[in-house]
DNA sequence: CGCCGAGTTGAACTGAATCAAGAAACGTGG
DNA sequence: CCACGTTTCTTGATTCAGTTCAACTCGGCG
């Protein structure tokens, strides 16, 4: 569901808005393995997971890199394009048969003109995964290829059981091999 | 001047937006190493550097890690505190002497109250920093310490003869005796 | 049954950290 | 303007976490 994006729930406005958005939102299923987005093109979805487990990734050096999960109640795009409007490097792949309500890019730009209260949602998610994305940041710089793992099971604590040992390592940027240790104890 | 974090002034909207910002902004002078912010406080402060450079730091196991640099056209602040609303763990140093325009979140809070219009330039300035982030995220991955260092002087040509080499080194996550190798090739 | 993708294990290698010491640059007061 | 102390930068030796490459195991499935 929508809402779960949000912490502060008390504001009227904001109910709101999650209806409206509930209202402009598509539901789609996927099968696994499916691409919800390729490569390539300019993605005009934000999803939400209501069932299931997805990943963004991308190609780097050849190498199958993966940029970021989400599983039930958890959002995910293509975020380079979603924001930008440009064409994307990353695909978007559902890694279970996986739910998802679609919310499309020109249909919530058109709801936030008319509607500019709404913006500030928006901008409340936005400054939510930039927090995100800088804690990542920091995690890369003062942690271990271990305590990496540890803090993302912490935070996921059935990806283990859900994803590929590879789409793990990738996303915390060591090797399966050193992954396939760390775990072996 | 706070135009310059735009890229699209087509919009006249935008236009009237900085002037709005210009009006209610405040004009500062610092000392050079003089703090703007300091850790552990509320930061009320979004910057935009006028003239001089400034860096964002912080203390991880009692060593001084710079997270951010500004230079002239740039903005900076303690961007947990002034998006979360609460204390930080940033301190904002200046690096030399420095003039900044202050723009204060209750200002701005009130502005985009009543003019939620303006709220799509702030969810576009978050956009761009969040793509920043994300770029910086990637540099740490896939980049060795030589290449992120190549990729920050062709960022910021001159940050190497205005800030010490123990900040540039934190900033890039390398340290500073591995910096110095890499600078004398 | 044999194949195939996923995971594990081993051995050699390497980029960068750490520790330690010395050199250079900087600024402050006399 | 020089002398001194402090801070910044460099250089060397050693160590280590994690990579790479390669071989092997395991479980599922046509």
């Amino acid at each position: 569901m929508i809402l779960n994006q949000f912490t502060d729930l008390s504001d009227p406005a904001l109910l709101e808005f999650v209806n409206e958005l509930q209202g402009i939102a598509e539901k789609r299923s996927y099968k696994k393995n499916e691409l919800a987005h390729e490569e390539g093109k300019v993605c005009d979805h934000l999803f939400f997971i209501e069932k299931g487990i997805a990943r963004t990734f991308y190609f780097k050096d050849g190498k199958d890199i993966t940029a970021h999960f989400a599983t039930e109640n958890g959002s995910i795009t293509a975020i380079d394009s979603f924001i930008q409007r440009k064409r994307s490097k990353y695909s978007l792949e559902v890694l279970e048969d996986t739910e998802m309500l679609l919310l499309s890019y020109p249909r919530l730009q058109e709801l936030l003109d008319q509607k500019p209260q709404y913006e500030k949602f928006v901008r409340l998610f936005l400054e939510q995964i930039y927090v995100d994305l800088a804690q990542r940041i920091e995690n890369l710089l003062f942690y271990t290829a271990k305590e990496r793992y540890e803090l993302l099971i912490e935070a996921f604590p059935d990806l283990l059981q859900r994803v590929n040992l590879g789409h793990i390592a990738s996303y915390i940027g060591i090797s399966q091999e050193t992954l396939s240790r760390i775990r072996g104890n």
